[in-house]
DNA sequence: CATGAATGAGCTTTCATTCAT
DNA sequence: CATGAATGAAAGCTCATTCAT
């Protein structure tokens, strides 16, 4: 790919990322390409649907999130390591409309859905972690952390929250995920 | 208002709350109309406007939780009131659409923030009783129970939770509001 | 369906017709609606696709076309019945892009695909009578003839024959068609 | 030109036959260009636009064409060259989508219509030969046997025919045409 | 010369809303 | 009051054409 596409692919995938983060994922394209200070058909050449482009932000926001995940991983303090991880996910999640949405969404095609496996790997990774830590109870499974980490971050994400309900709330929750132990 | 026109009004609602249930907030208002064996300009003349309509569902909803809210508070267990209705609130949001994304909506007029905070009056109640039975951890507060009540709701709504995955996710945040002594 | 309406469903498909007679199938949706002197939402209200509209329109070429052939049957002289039919087909073809394009195409459904059904039972009337009568040949088939008026209609009406052209290239067809005997 | 330059000519013009062959003048010019094996600029560099792509296709065809007439004028059953030219050119315009819908077109600019020019001078020869040899009628004009082969040749095109009706259809048209004596 | 990214007018289709019947 | 036909502004997407690389 030629240098000036690359940018303009670049561009056209930040300004969706703003745009839908605004507005939620009905914001037009056409509203993307003005942000990217592109044509409109140029959005379609790189993307050629508008689900394309969504399951391209949504790809690079899981990208983003293996990435962190992989350094939480080398931590120091595996017990901790997963409710950090889930904190600054949800964190991400109140600044961003999409994110969330995408997550939970239906009918993502292979890519994706690879990618999304590979965050599924990388949050069981944490979540076996702590519990060998003996951080996190023993009978919590991957799929109810999954499904907290989802329904929290979809709950931050519309409502608003403030970074102090933001840190109670979480609080709630991972007292509950917590051991006897591992509340202190 | 005329007896046929109040019907009318009735049917529209019903329609409305099982479209949006069934396809999302984007259906059309001519399938409600439709639904609801009007005609469109109907709809209309009861509720000029889709927002008006949506929020007349939302009105609604609120008013029949809170039905269900003073049966709970008036009830012999009060420790577990707020438990219960959470979990019968986060059961019907994965039944309806519509619900949970009207209950963080923006832009909601006056009328409908009155049954909102009537709605935050009434969990308040059930919270307050349970922290007195000693259930609930006392530096729980409401802020964080409404945002939790909505994360869980929405992931539920989206995710399309099996029954089980329900139980055990909402074990994990009731596991999180209980005082030792709660957990038994 | 209310009387303006009705108004309206036969302007739109009088415009079509002209629209469409004009420039070819690949005219726009816009310009029939322009043409018809309603807005662009009143033509896809009629007719849900593009495709619909060009259903229509054929379906009503071939009612026609049918009231036509009903006429011919009953005649005094069935043996010139299926000349004078085709003769007539292919004078309106030349007048009109329509006709001819949309009788081979391809994918029509039930409903035109009954209607063309019905003009094939018409002509195979016409050609058993002549055949009877003895004015064409017994070994010439429905098919045949099929092919030959769908070929003539299009010739005719892409290259603009005069009425001259017309009768002298029909002339050749016929003779093909005819007896020894018919031929005189 | 430069060499590799007649080359891509060549190659584009090959692979647009080929194209419109398969999806009739309507498929994009940017596929030309893949199948074509070249960027969609070289193909605008060497046909300033999508008409003069089709002009040069049509030139092409004519121009085979002509080649093959001029077999068929050598041959020794003059009598019958007409017949057999007619009814090469349908065969192949039931495999080519092309070919007659270009033919018919208008607006083609000088020095296609000098191509045509030559055509009809050919099919001409043709069609005194075959007078001249007895087997065809007196009376008929070049006039209608262009009309007829286009008429047919479209026919052929659209209704996609099988072999048998192909050759059932042209027996009646060559029998229109041929004198009692050719009837034989 | 070839490349292929960018352009933008134009297309079909949808849907909230209005208003004559 | 109810009806439902008409409206027309978007939306998603295509494609002939241009021009910087």
């Amino acid at each position: 790919m030629r240098a000036d596409a690359q940018r303009n692919r670049e561009r056209i995938l930040a300004a969706a990322e703003a745009v839908f983060a605004d507005k939620g994922p009905t914001a037009s394209t056409e509203e993307v390409a003005a942000r990217a200070g592109v044509a409109i058909g140029t959005v379609f050449k790189h993307f050629p649907t508008k689900q394309a482009l969504l399951q391209a932000i949504m790809k690079g926001l899981l990208g983003r999130l293996e990435g962190e995940m992989a350094e939480f991983a080398a931590d120091d303090a595996p017990g901790e390591a997963l409710f950090t991880f889930v904190a600054r996910m949800v964190e991400q999640a109140a600044r961003k409309r999409t994110v969330v949405g995408l997550l939970a969404e239906t009918g993502v095609d292979l890519q994706v859905a690879t990618s999304v496996r590979m965050l599924r790997e990388g949050i069981e990774t944490l979540l076996v972690r702590s519990q060998e830590a003996g951080t996190v109870r023993e009978d919590v499974r991957l799929d109810e952390v999954i499904a907290l980490l989802t329904g929290i971050c979809q709950g931050a994400l519309h409502a608003g929250w403030d970074d102090d309900l933001q840190r109670r709330t979480l609080a709630i929750v991972f007292a509950g995920l917590r051991t006897p132990e591992g509340r202190g």
